[in-house]
DNA sequence: AAGCCCTGCAACCGCTCAGAA
DNA sequence: GTTCTGAGCGGTTGCAGGGCT
């Protein structure tokens, strides 16, 4: 006997949204903020299911979300983290802030799954690719004998590991210039550089209102509700010089905070120099305070890239060479999505 | 021009999990 | 400890639009 599912109930619609639901539902949420979904129905006298509110506003009406095609950074992250972290498209997305699941998940299921494909035939063909060995690197990893023992399996997985971080360096290597940290840039360039691609907090918003309510655009209501988005959205005005870090800098915070997570940064961080430094090597110990120390350059404003951060990473032979049970640590923490707002 | 097929994407469904009662 | 409910996730479906015959 299953649940009765909370969209059965008579009376409540289904299939496509409507511009009006729409803005119904951008307007409670500007007023209330996200969460209380099962209230929101009744509250707005929307016909629709909680659930189905949720999801409009998570896939299509929050701020922030990046439509239209996948840039090849974006789509070498979603090889990459797809290949490390399994069809874990809400962790994934999470890295990728501008994306939600559900368009990865949609973009993988298109796009991604038929060039793996392929890429994985002429790769049996023509001895292995880069960037995708690190896919096929891993994929054993799931799929690995249960009833190996613990010790071997820990042994698999350090080797695993190891073997994606070379597949990920080589494909790095072989990328063009623009690091990930430069990704995040907005490449308009007729908004000022600092802008990023992280669509502005009352994008959609003011996108639903002006198309759809027409003229009224400049009433006093919108201005309203904009600054009623502000305060209740994390907002992206790459203008705001107030102090408070603005959207663009919560990303590129929550990004390189991702990225350290995923590549067992925070990992090195939070093992620390204590616990390290009994089981890893002299030259690893020198390496972890190596990444502390430009840890800390980071923290004080000294932009070093994400990508050399993650050559330097990656490069680091000692680092390769640390005792699994520190790497193990790392791969544990791949499982922890990182929060990003 | 009409019909068919393919593709992309929005939305739904079923399930799990966590927290409150 | 059990039940209920809301939130979130991943898989799947259905529809619209474009391309091809």
């Amino acid at each position: 006997m299953g649940r009765v599912p909370c969209c059965d109930k008579v009376g409540v619609k289904k299939g496509p949204w409507t511009p009006e639901e729409d803005i119904i539902l951008v307007s409670y949420v500007q007023q209330h903020g996200p969460g209380n979904w099962g209230v929101l129905p009744t509250k707005t006298g929307l016909r629709r299911c909680s659930k189905s509110c949720r999801l409009r506003w998570t896939n299509y009406l929050r701020p922030g979300i990046k439509r239209g095609n996948f840039t090849d950074q974006e789509e070498k992250m979603i090889i990459q983290l797809q290949a490390l972290l399994g069809n874990k498209w809400a962790a994934i997305a999470s890295y990728l802030p501008e994306r939600t699941d559900n368009d990865i998940k949609n973009y993988w299921n298109t796009h991604l799954k038929k060039t793996m494909k392929k890429l994985d035939q002429l790769d049996q063909c023509h001895g292995s690719n880069d960037l995708f060995s690190l896919e096929n690197g891993l994929t054993h990893l799931s799929s690995s004998n249960s009833s190996t023992s613990r010790g071997q399996w820990e042994r698999t997985l350090q080797a695993d590991i190891n073997m994606a971080k070379k597949a990920l360096h080589n494909a790095l290597s072989h990328e063009n210039p623009t690091s990930p940290h430069n990704y995040i840039k907005q490449e308009n360039p007729q908004v000022s550089s600092t802008t990023t691609t992280y669509a502005s907090s009352t994008e959609n918003i003011a996108r639903l209102l002006q198309g759809w309510m027409g003229s009224s655009t400049s009433s006093t209501n919108n201005s309203e509700s904009s600054k009623t988005s502000s305060n209740n959205i994390a907002t992206t005005d790459s203008s705001s010089c107030d102090g408070t870090p603005n959207a663009e800098s919560k990303g590129e915070m929550g990004l390189m905070e991702a990225f350290e997570s995923l590549f067992g940064l925070e990992s090195f961080e939070s093992s620390s120099s204590d616990e390290l430094s009994q089981t890893a090597t002299p030259e690893a110990e020198t390496e972890v305070l190596k990444i502390e120390i430009k840890r800390e350059e980071n923290e004080h404003d000294v932009e070093v890239p994400l990508s050399v951060i993650l050559e330097n990473w990656l490069l680091d032979e000692n680092t390769l060479n640390i005792q699994p049970k520190n790497d193990l640590t790392t791969l544990i923490s791949f499982d922890e999505t990182p929060h990003l707002f």
